[in-house]
DNA sequence: TTAAAAACTTTGCCTTGGCTAAATTTTGTT
DNA sequence: AACAAAATTTAGCCAAGGCAAAGTTTTTAA
């Protein structure tokens, strides 16, 4: 394979751990909004394992990208933005998720191994997922 | 889902991201040198599309932890754990990108793909991937 | 209502993985 | 052999994403 075609493949790999966290923090918080009517950073802090400054240093970003909103000592909430990349990165980890089921994989692998691969892969193998799992 | 088993899987996602770099320049170095007898600085960079100061600190701490040996401004090497990891992350890669294949996607769309998915995938899925290919 | 607990924020630290610019060493060419 | 080019290294910068400790605000419970 050529230097440049590689090169390519590898940017979008960094390219895609770029969005990564703030897919899964908008994805949680629409979760728990979904679940327990609000997102408060000790719940992300929870369900992601790490700390509340990390959650509180993230949640900074994603305001930045304003895909969340949120004031001091206060709930946080989805932008219009956030809420939408946070139903297409469910519908995507649901297509993943159950194409595994659908392979024989027990449903809580499926879940975990959708979590970690649906960041990294195309429109067209999401699609060839898509219709396997149709049929 | 509870918190604990949420935060187990995030903290799952978190460790192959730890590795996934180091697994990546194993597995490039591993193939420099099988396809052009050696193991340059500057083709890594070309493939990795980073520059040479990148590729250098990343060498250094792939060689703190004595999976290659280099000496200054001199060629890279794998140790025997190094080629032992490039050789069970490129049949893994292998396998991932067959699985692709077989599921009618392009080639390079498939191995573009595997290469970003293969680090997140469990064992019990990549059986099951190996399972699909080998029928 | 007031004290304790919980939640949130701030501060300051660390590693990883990028970069540019400049210095050094090796390699190649005349 | 000397010079030019290529490769490597060093130095110094940055952002992301993690941490612990300590301070502040809000909530809860006595």
């Amino acid at each position: 394979m050529s230097a440049d075609i590689s090169a390519a493949k590898f940017e979008r790999i960094r390219k895609a751990h770029q969005s990564e966290v703030m897919e899964d923090y908008v994805e949680m918080i629409a979760d728990l909004i979904d679940e327990i009517g609000e997102a408060r950073a000790v719940d992300l802090a929870a369900r992601f394992g790490v700390t509340s400054p990390t959650v509180n240093a993230t949640i900074q970003r994603l305001q930045r990208e304003r895909l969340v909103e949120t004031r001091p000592y206060r709930s946080i909430f989805l932008t219009d933005e956030g809420a939408k990349l946070a139903q297409s990165c469910k519908e995507r980890h649901r297509i993943v998720r159950d194409f595994l089921v659908m392979m024989g994989l027990p449903e809580d692998i499926a879940d975990a191994d959708a979590e970690g691969m649906e960041h990294h892969i195309s429109e067209q193998t999401l699609s060839v997922f898509q219709k396997a799992i149709s049929k």
